[in-house]
DNA sequence: ACGAATCGTAAGTGATGACTTACGGTAAGT
DNA sequence: ACTTACCGTAAGTCATCACTTACGATTCGT
């Protein structure tokens, strides 16, 4: 539920690919599964874990289930990046500050 | 180099935890492994993903080696993130128009 | 020049996780 | 009611990776 489940989530290369695939909107398991290199249980498993980690949302609709980008779990993760953002600027200008002034040693 | 390996490398706990003490400005090798529940060759180990990663740069000083965040490496995964956000935000938006309307069947 | 300190690397082990096939369960179609 | 389609889960296998200890290389101090 936190960035760190949904980091973890996002580093398998397979799980990034039906994250691109939702890009333009919900789609079913089957199309996702479309087409792709794993088979299709192993896709269900991945939209597990990107559910867990707060990145998909799941609308059952009848027979199929949709599954769509939870913009909510993807701007967690992108806060906990701009505050190391913001953390490594201003460690990167101190550097750069103290090494020309008192030009250490 | 490109964000996929970021991504991949800040996916281990351990290795958000050096970032994290790299948050305050650049660390030598032994400062990092201090009071931390792994050796010391094994942060030697994550520094060496880190910067392959391009997360972090490495300054040899002498005796010892400076480790700090890479500003452009973070903002590379930022960078991601942020067409992520986009998409998921303008697919979420068209999916809550069309259910308002046409209220699909 | 010698000893100590700092660090990277090699080799080996253990655990995590990604994948497959097989199966069960629910909803739609006829 | 029966078949088909869609999907999740269980069980098992295999590879990846994080970790440890041991060692070698380089630099500082005396």
């Amino acid at each position: 539920m936190d960035y760190q489940d949904a980091i973890t989530a996002l580093a398998d290369p397979t799980r990034r690919e039906i994250i691109d695939r939702l890009r333009s909107g919900p789609l079913p398991v089957a199309a996702i599964a479309a087409d792709m290199a794993v088979s299709r249980p192993a896709v269900s498993q991945h939209l597990r874990v990107l559910s867990d980690a707060g990145l998909l949302t799941v609308t059952p609709q009848g027979n199929r289930r949709l599954y769509a980008i939870a913009p909510e779990g993807v701007d967690q993760l992108r806060r906990y990046l701009d505050t190391l953002w913001d953390d490594a600027l201003s460690a990167f200008e101190r550097a750069a500050r103290e090494k020309a002034k008192g030009g250490s040693k």
